[in-house]
DNA sequence: GTTGCCGATGTTGTATACAATATTCAGATA
DNA sequence: TATCTGAATATTGTATACAACATCGGCAAC
């Protein structure tokens, strides 16, 4: 199966494009830059140490997802509203359901335990809010990769980030119990009960931001300027 | 509802970059740009009358869905796989099957009405595949607006176009029969009859293409060069 | 006090020039 | 003949420079 050499190819020079792109991205989903924020392009070249033409193809790779860029007025980091997030997670809730149902379907013996592991490695390490989503993130991308359906777990992941950032670390006891459900479903091969689950998770999940965010409406967040 | 001052702002200057992504799109979706074919910028910019830089941002926002960037190898119009085709078909029935519901579900009588006319008209000025294709397009667009989800519409939209292009009208009579159904239950606002006449649809247009493909498999199409 | 009109300033868009890498083809060698 | 090598060529990536436009401030007029 696998090839005699596995070469990953480590440590590929990054062009100046992918390595803004990588680190823009980065940084909204961690934060760092916050929804509304603008993006200043020489700015944000001087700070990533590259000229205005990398960051220019950077941005419009993110345009129209995590970074808005409306012609000559400037770009800012993508802002959700409420009717936004809830579509978003609409969507999200028409794919994930129909996405795990296929994975869990297809799985053998082997990668039933190998996700059941992950899953339980998972719940154990609760580290800080960041490093614990990307450890969901990659959960799930794991999972929804045994769908065979790249394209539609490349939109998953994409609205999963979306959305992702404005959460605050909230949801630890309903993401708990329903990764113990799911890796109930995942062992007995149950699609539909595994989607069930995933769907009432989002669902959950959904509730709490938006209850979160009405919260906080009148607190907005301010970007802390770098220096 | 409606402002009493409808401005539509028409013919604003665009800027070299937007002018060349619509430009590019609309090649790729007339069939002018065939799937694979390479996109050599310095060519591109010359025959757009513009620089490299706004082409390069251009091919960027269409990057990984008409166009494939691969980075210093180049870009090419992407060309896709019966798999690939499979999934997006497969995407685009979840996606639809919902929307139409809730745009069926929420239509006031004049909505309806104009609707119903819209279809009417698509079906009997049957012109050439490309304009066909579009008016089909701007039928489903308007339809699908009445939904209230602009992201699930956007990402219909370009589905559509990421697989319409494959198409040879050859569907016309399975369309005309299917909007004919579609006009009924849009006029007795029956969400769950619509979404079954749009999945059964596109799974019979999936099929044709998919035939058609498997026939021409071994009649690569070659783009005939510009001058 | 509010509105409208410039001018100064800053930011983005685009062209040109150059650097870095991929491709190609000729030629040598097994 | 097939394959490998390497220089020539072509194409993409990036930096700099300049042009076009938007924003913001003050000032005048109503």
């Amino acid at each position: 199966m696998s090839p005699a050499l596995n070469l990953t190819w480590s440590a590929k020079p990054l062009s100046a494009e992918e390595a803004a792109t990588v680190a823009i991205r980065d940084a909204i989903l961690s934060g760092r830059l916050v929804p509304g924020q603008r993006l200043a392009q020489a700015e944000l070249a001087a700070q990533l140490g590259i000229s205005r033409i990398p960051l220019r193809d950077a941005l419009r790779r993110l345009d129209g997802d995590l970074v808005t860029i409306d012609g000559r007025r400037g770009c800012w980091v993508t802002s959700l509203e409420v009717d936004e997030i809830e579509e978003l997670y609409e969507i999200r809730i028409v794919l994930e359901s129909r996405c795990v149902s296929l994975a869990v379907a297809g799985l053998s013996d082997q990668e039933a335990l190998h996700l059941f592991g992950l899953s339980e490695q998972m719940d154990l390490m609760q580290s800080d809010a960041h490093s614990g989503y990307s450890t969901r993130r990659a959960f799930y991308a794991e999972l929804y990769s045994h769908a065979n359906r790249p394209r539609m777990r490349g939109l998953i992941l994409q609205l999963r980030d979306n959305v992702g950032r404005y959460h605050v670390l909230k949801d630890v006891r309903h993401s708990v119990d329903a990764h113990e459900q799911l890796r109930r479903h995942i062992m007995d091969r149950n699609p539909d009960g595994a989607a069930e689950v995933v769907v009432a998770h989002l669902e959950e999940t959904r509730d709490d931001l938006l209850a979160t965010m009405a919260q906080d409406e009148h607190v907005p967040t301010l970007a802390t300027e770098g220096s």
